[in-house]
DNA sequence: CAAACCTTGACACGGCTGTGGTAAGGTACG
DNA sequence: CGTACCTTACCACAGCCGTGTCAAGGTTTG
């Protein structure tokens, strides 16, 4: 058969089945079915999963972001009007400003990490 | 003096001060400020807040997804990373699901759609 | 100095994201 | 055919986004 179900590939890859559903509805991995529906994971599959997983723990980048990274990549429109919108006056308001969006992200981080450290956080079994 | 208060940019931009206050924060626009903090908005500053609506209705963007492109700009082993993700594996579980990513990104438009149009809607006045 | 305006910080709220469940019903396979 | 697994659909819930509003206190300017 060579190829896993849902549970197989949730054992395999970290991901609960839960969230391989909701990945796959968000646009950001295509399956193969089986004739009755069941969802089918192959190696590329599994692999995909995984290196996502280190995509957005290394980034810590939300499904929701990739999901408009993709959108960015098929509207070459898109693209281009928000670089645009970037590039336009380079933003100099005289003073430039010391990176207070860093700081704001920061504190987003910050807010994630204390929450992260309360939990207990399982570690690979 | 040549620069607007917020009260004022907000007049002219169609922007509510909260919303100006909010948009610095999220690092979409650096202001300067008077001696004693007030922010002031210049002629560019302005435009670049109109052009922003524009931009945001005319594509339905977040200034979320907004603050996420400026990340991508800024972090380009991000995108490196990214784009990697997306060219890996062409994503062919061997056969091309019809997109149904497409369904998913139109079903939440509907839904804003639907409620827009149940919401009075202010023309430019 | 006083009136009008600004600043930051907080509470509030609906809507979406990311998760986890559970129920009702179909599939796989010994 | 029965058991184990899968599917979709829905409820739930914390946390963040985009907004509004209000309070307490500083700034501008006549």
């Amino acid at each position: 058969m060579e190829a896993l179900t849902i549970n197989e590939a949730a054992r395999t890859t970290g991901w609960s089945p839960r969230m391989l559903r909701y990945i796959e509805r968000a646009g950001l991995l295509d399956l193969r079915r089986s004739p009755g529906g069941y969802r089918l994971y192959g190696p590329a599959q599994l692999q995909r999963l995984r290196t996502l997983r280190e995509l957005l723990e290394r980034f810590d980048l939300a499904l929701a972001e990739l999901g408009f990274a993709r959108r960015l990549r098929s509207e070459p429109r898109l693209a281009r009007a928000i670089d645009e919108w970037f590039e336009a006056e380079p933003q100099r308001p005289d003073f430039i400003a010391p990176n207070d969006w860093l700081r704001w992200e920061q504190e987003k981080h910050q807010a994630l990490l204390a929450a992260a450290n309360t939990t207990p956080q399982l570690e690979a079994a």
